[in-house]
DNA sequence: TTTTGAGTTGTTCGA
DNA sequence: GTCGAACAACTCAAA
């Protein structure tokens, strides 16, 4: 077989799209108008059989891989998967097919970054920005450090140049790929079931972006409302997409800028820029992360490295497996596990409750969100846990404890939420939902949930706890 | 260098 | 039931 002119390697990694993809362009740029391109993805056992690693997140990467295997052959290209350490496969294909470059959308999760310049040193690779909109460094404050305050990052981010409907580059119509090397067999998902939640392909990306941001009555333009409520499908669930670029930074952004531009009402507008904020704030935690490196295996300020966490096994079960009494925390951690999603909101409640109520170390929570979560991303996922625990840049203040009931009173009024989740509370009136340890022995008999029994009484006091870790952060301040 | 205003997402208590 | 204040003091960012 006669070889092509020049080969450049595209290796994919957490941008799974051809639309808006810098790294296949830079690929295509080096191949020429003759060459080819070798659309490669590296199953690498180093991440894949990591502690914060989980069978759903996994699940949807392995159908995210078929669905682009697919749409490159529709365009006379193929993927190609191969596993091993990224030297090792690199190295050998970059001499097997005599490569000339390996282009690669650059990862700022700690991981990365240190494979990346290892490989730099030996391997023709070049790394191109696409993970966030403005990478790390972009924006800065005035003296040139980063911000570790959002609100003013996020004014000197908007401030920035806005990116045009012309930035976003097409996808190709056509692409050459050698016929050689083969390809490995894309993995079946270690648990079936798994994944099956989100449909994982840059198609449905296209789709739930459009759904979520086209015409007058789109969801977007009540985000700001119904953003907070798990009982209602008000946000875009588009985070396990961004997570492997099965949508870009960029077309999420430009969207969020076109609905506010079109937005009905000055309402609408408003809601349109707070999901646009908190595309910001991925973007936030994307830099702190590379520029706090430290973040990654403790507190962003070192003096709450010192509290002194419960070593509490059962109530740590009893948070995993939504058994901790309080129907609003049970209810979204039986999500996470069923689906591996569950709206920020809940994500707050939950990690509240076991920090605030459990007091037990973020990082035990930070790490079993990591394995439950499709969209889990070390850079958001860290930033949230820190904000939550209070222990982060731009924290929570310490006394920002949330109250499970009135939570739950406040966010799923009615308790649909917990009701869909919870199948023993499924008979509870609105009034008691939230807290249903206070309904007598009769009532409880009568609509089938015995406290204690099919479900259980809660596991702390929360006045109780919410005392204690006041006193528990107070005494780390007073310490320093 | 100093000063000033501000800081995602809450709860509780008492008037 | 509603409403405003208190919950500490600190750090950040910018003038």
């Amino acid at each position: 077989m006669k070889p092509a002119l020049v080969t450049a390697i595209w290796w994919i990694r957490r941008d799974l799209r051809l639309t808006d993809n810098a790294a296949l362009h830079a690929a295509l740029t080096h191949a020429g108008p003759e060459g080819s391109v070798l659309p490669l993805f590296i199953l690498d056992p180093a991440l894949l059989n990591s502690a914060w690693v989980g069978e759903k997140r996994v699940a949807f990467l392995y159908e995210g891989l078929r669905a682009l295997d697919d749409t490159l052959r529709a365009c006379g290209s193929r993927l190609v998967v191969r596993s091993g350490a990224p030297a090792d496969v690199l190295t050998q294909l970059v001499r097997d097919m005599g490569a000339h470059a390996i282009c690669a959308e650059r990862d700022h999760s700690p991981y990365a970054r240190q494979r990346d310049a290892a490989l730099l040193e030996v391997l023709p690779l070049e790394l191109v920005d696409g993970v966030t909109l403005r990478p790390p460094g972009a924006i800065c404050k005035s003296n040139g450090s980063p911000y570790t305050v959002f609100t003013p990052y996020s004014k000197a981010w908007k401030a920035a140049v806005r990116p045009l409907d012309s930035d976003i580059l097409p996808p190709p119509a056509h692409l050459r790929t050698p016929t050689e090397p083969a390809s490995e067999a894309i993995p079946d998902a270690p648990d079936k079931r798994a994944g099956t939640h989100f449909t994982a392909s840059e198609t449905e990306a296209t789709r739930r972006l459009g759904a979520f941001v086209n015409g007058d009555a789109a969801p977007i333009y009540d985000y700001a409302n119904t953003r907070n409520r798990p009982d209602v499908d008000g946000t875009a669930q588009l985070s396990p997409y961004l997570r492997f670029g099965m949508l870009s930074a960029r077309t999420a952004v430009l969207a969020a800028y076109t609905a506010q531009a079109r937005a009905p009402s000055a309402d609408a507008a408003h809601s349109a820029e707070s999901w646009l904020n908190e595309l910001i704030w991925r973007e936030f935690y994307v830099q702190i992360l590379e520029a706090f490196p430290h973040v990654r295996s403790g507190a962003f300020r070192p003096v709450y490295n010192e509290i002194a966490w419960a070593d509490d096994e059962k109530g740590f079960a009893a948070w995993c497996n939504g058994r901790t009494g309080y129907p609003i925390v049970d209810a979204a951690m039986r999500q996470l596990r069923a689906t591996g999603w569950i709206h920020n909101r809940l994500r707050m409640i939950a990690a509240s409750f076991l920090v605030k109520d459990l007091l037990i170390d973020w990082r035990q929570g930070e790490r079993w969100f990591m394995q439950q979560l499709v969209d889990g991303d070390p850079a958001a996922n860290n930033g949230g846990w820190q904000w939550t625990a209070g222990v982060g840049t731009d924290a929570a203040p310490y006394f920002r404890i949330f109250n499970p009931v009135s939570q739950g009173r406040k966010f799923d009024a009615q308790g649909d939420y917990v009701r869909r989740w919870l199948p023993e509370l499924a008979h509870l009136p609105a009034a008691s939902i939230h807290d249903p340890w206070t309904l007598g022995d009769d009532a409880q008999s009568r609509l089938g949930c015995r406290i204690g029994d099919n479900y259980p009484a809660p596991i702390v006091d929360h006045a109780c706890a919410r005392a204690r870790v006041l006193d528990t952060f107070a005494a780390v301040r007073s310490a320093e």
